[in-house]
RNA sequence: UCCCCGAUAGCUCAGCGGUAGAGCGGUCGGCUGUUAACCGAUAGGUCGUAGGUUCGAAUCCUACUCGGGGAGCCA
C-alpha cells in the first residue's frame, strides 16, 4: 500500500479506505481497553490520532509507544467521534519502527522553551513550533521564488567566496589553505601569492555587485543565497551566517525600486497566509497574537515614504525623549526606527535620501549633493527589513565616491567598465531572509527561525 | 564589543546565610473513547565553573563560561 501523508489525509473529502500513514510519536494515552497514538509526518501541524483496540495483536506494542518513536501503521480511515479531529485511523496493525528511549529523550509532550531547543537543533524539528518555522520558510522561499520569476527576473547564482575584500559591508570571513600554524612569511608579511587564489580570499557579504554586472546585460536579475558577515553581534536579529535575496534592476530608479519592495513584502505575507494557514494560526496564537492582523494590514495599506530629511524633523517635533538626539546627518538609531514604524505610523515605512556620509559609496548622489538615494524599508518589531538604492551609473561621480570612501579603483576598475561601456539607470535591494521570516511568524529571536544558526563563538551541529 | 538580568532535578521554576522543593516529564500500579487525559506510589540534584567572605554559602563578594533583554554594526 502506498504511504499517505497526514496532510493529505485531513484534505480527503471522506472517511473510508484503508490507509498506509507513518510518522514520530507526539504522546500516546492508553488503558487496558484501548490505545490512543498521536503521529506526526511533518506534512502539517495537525497530528493523526491513531487507535488501537485491545483486541488487536498490536496493542500491547502501541501501549508502550513514547514520544519519539517512529511507527509504520496501517487502518481504516474513518470519523472521529471524539473530539479535536475530524479523521482517526482504525489501525489493524501497527509496526514500531525505531525505539526512542523515554529516559534520555529530551522532547516532553508539553512546551518548551526556544533556548532548550536550540541546544538540541537535532530533535527540535519534530516540535510544532519548529516545523510550522520550517514549512513557513520554505513557503517565504518559495515565494520568493514565483513573485521574481514572474515578474521575469533571472536568478543568478553569484559567488560565496570573493577576493574583493572591500565591499564595504563589514568584516568578513577570510577564507585560506594556509597552515595557521605555521603561516608562510616573507620579511614578516603572510606570503598571500601562495595560498590557494593566490591572495586573500573571503566569503562574499553580498552579491550585489555581481548581480550588477548581470543586471547591466538581463535587465532584472536577482541573487538568493547565503551570506557571511564575521560582525560580533550579539542580537535576536543577526547572524554570522544568513540567507538574503538581492533583486537587481536595470532601467530603473529608486521610485521603482519601492514599488518593487513594497509588491514584493505584500506579496511574501500573503503567499503565507494563503499557504500556511494552520502554522500561521499556531505562531498567532503562542508567539504573537497580532502576526496574522499584522499580515492581513499589510496587504491592504499603502506603505508611508519619506525621506531622510522628513524622518529627521518627524523625530525632532514628536516630542518623545529619544536616548540619542535627533540632528540631521546622524545615522538613524533602533528607538528612531521603532518609534517612526511602531508608533507614529504603525505600518512598514520607506525612508529614502539619506546623507552621503552615512551611505556606501554606490549609492546615486542626489543633486543637493548631499544625499544619496538610498532606501531603507522598516517594520514593526524587526526594524530595517530591506536596505537598497539607485547605483551610481555615472563613472566620475562614481570614481569620486570611491576615493572619498578610499575604495581602490584598480581592484573595482571591472565595476568601474560597467559605466563605461553603456551604463544605464538602475537599483537594487536586499532583503534579508531570516528577518522577513521573524516578521511574518512574530517569532521573536533570529536563531529560532533557521535550522542551524551560526552566531559569534556558535556553530553547533 | 558595551549595559542590565539570569544559571537549582530531564524540562519550567520556587527557595536568597542554618539539613535542597514544586509542577510537568520518567518508572510502577490503577482507571477511563482518550486528546498537554485522570488517580495513587516512586526514583531523580557536588544548586554553571573557579576562587573568596563566614562557625556555616544554592543564598553574600570576585572572575570566567553560557543564556536572555537592550545598544552598536547591519539584512
Amino acid at each position: 500500500m502506498q504511504r499517505s501523508k497526514i496532510k493529505d489525509i485531513f484534505a480527503r473529502e471522506q472517511s473510508g479506505g484503508d490507509v498506509l500513514v507513518q510518522g514520530w510519536v507526539k504522546t500516546r494515552r492508553s488503558s487496558k481497553s484501548v490505545t490512543f497514538v498521536q503521529i506526526t509526518d511533518g506534512s502539517t501541524l495537525q497530528d493523526l490520532q491513531i487507535v488501537v483496540d485491545e483486541s488487536n495483536p498490536s496493542h500491547e506494542a502501541a501501549s508502550g509507544l513514547t514520544t519519539g518513536c517512529s511507527v509504520s501503521v496501517e487502518g481504516v480511515l474513518v470519523e472521529s467521534p471524539g473530539q479535536g479531529q475530524k479523521y482517526e485511523v482504525q489501525a489493524s496493525s501497527l509496526t514500531v519502527l525505531g525505539e526512542s528511549d523515554p529516559d534520555s529523550y529530551p522532547l516532553q509532550k508539553k512546551r518548551h522553551s526556544p533556548e532548550f531547543l536550540r541546544e538540541i537543533a537535532h530533535l527540535r524539528p519534530r516540535t510544532n513550533t519548529f516545523g510550522a518555522m520550517a514549512r513557513v520558510r520554505n513557503s517565504v522561499a518559495y515565494a520568493i521564488h514565483t513573485f521574481l520569476q514572474e515578474r521575469g527576473f533571472q536568478f543568478i547564482q553569484t559567488p560565496i567566496i570573493t577576493a574583493s575584500d572591500a565591499e564595504g559591508a563589514g568584516s568578513m570571513f577570510q577564507v585560506t589553505t594556509l597552515d595557521l600554524n605555521d603561516v608562510p612569511k616573507d620579511a614578516g608579511k603572510v606570503k598571500h601569492e601562495v595560498d590557494f587564489f593566490g591572495k586573500p580570499a573571503f566569503l562574499t557579504v553580498s552579491g550585489q555587485l555581481e548581480a550588477e554586472i548581470f543586471a547591466m546585460a538581463l535587465s532584472d536579475v536577482y541573487t538568493f543565497g547565503p551570506t557571511f558577515r564575521a560582525e560580533n553581534s550579539n542580537t535576536s536579529r543577526h547572524l554570522a551566517e544568513f540567507w538574503m535575496v538581492e533583486p537587481e534592476v536595470a532601467f530603473c530608479q529608486l521610485d521603482g525600486l519601492t514599488e518593487l519592495a513594497e509588491d514584493f513584502l505584500k506579496y511574501l505575507c500573503g503567499h503565507v497566509l494563503d499557504k500556511c494557514p494552520e502554522d500561521m494560526a499556531f505562531f498567532n496564537k503562542f508567539y504573537d497574537d497580532s502576526t496574522i492582523a499584522t499580515l492581513e494590514g499589510i496587504a491592504n495599506s499603502q506603505f508611508e515614504r519619506i525621506t531622510y530629511t522628513e524622518a529627521v524633523k518627524m523625530l525632532q517635533e514628536s516630542g518623545e525623549k529619544f536616548e540619542y538626539p535627533v540632528t540631521w546627518g546622524i545615522d538613524l538609531q533602533s528607538e528612531h526606527e521603532r518609534y517612526l514604524t511602531e508608533t507614529k505610523i504603525q505600518r512598514p515605512v520607506i525612508v529614502t535620501d539619506y546623507p552621503k556620509g552615512i551611505k556606501a559609496f554606490y549609492m546615486r548622489l542626489n543633486d543637493d549633493d548631499e544625499t544619496v538615494r538610498a532606501m531603507d524599508v522598516l517594520v514593526p518589531r524587526i526594524g530595517e527589513i530591506i536596505g537598497g538604492s539607485q547605483r551610481e551609473e555615472r563613472r566620475e561621480v562614481l570614481e569620486a565616491r570611491m576615493s572619498e570612501s578610499g575604495i581602490s579603483h584598480d581592484e573595482y576598475s571591472w565595476y568601474l567598465d560597467l559605466r563605461s561601456f553603456g551604463t544605464v539607470p538602475h537599483s537594487g535591494f536586499g532583503l534579508g531572509f531570516e528577518r522577513t521570516v521573524q516578521f511574518v511568524t512574530g517569532v521573536s529571536n533570529i536563531r529560532d527561525v533557521i535550522p542551524f544558526p551560526r552566531t559569534p563563538g556558535s556553530a553547533e551541529f
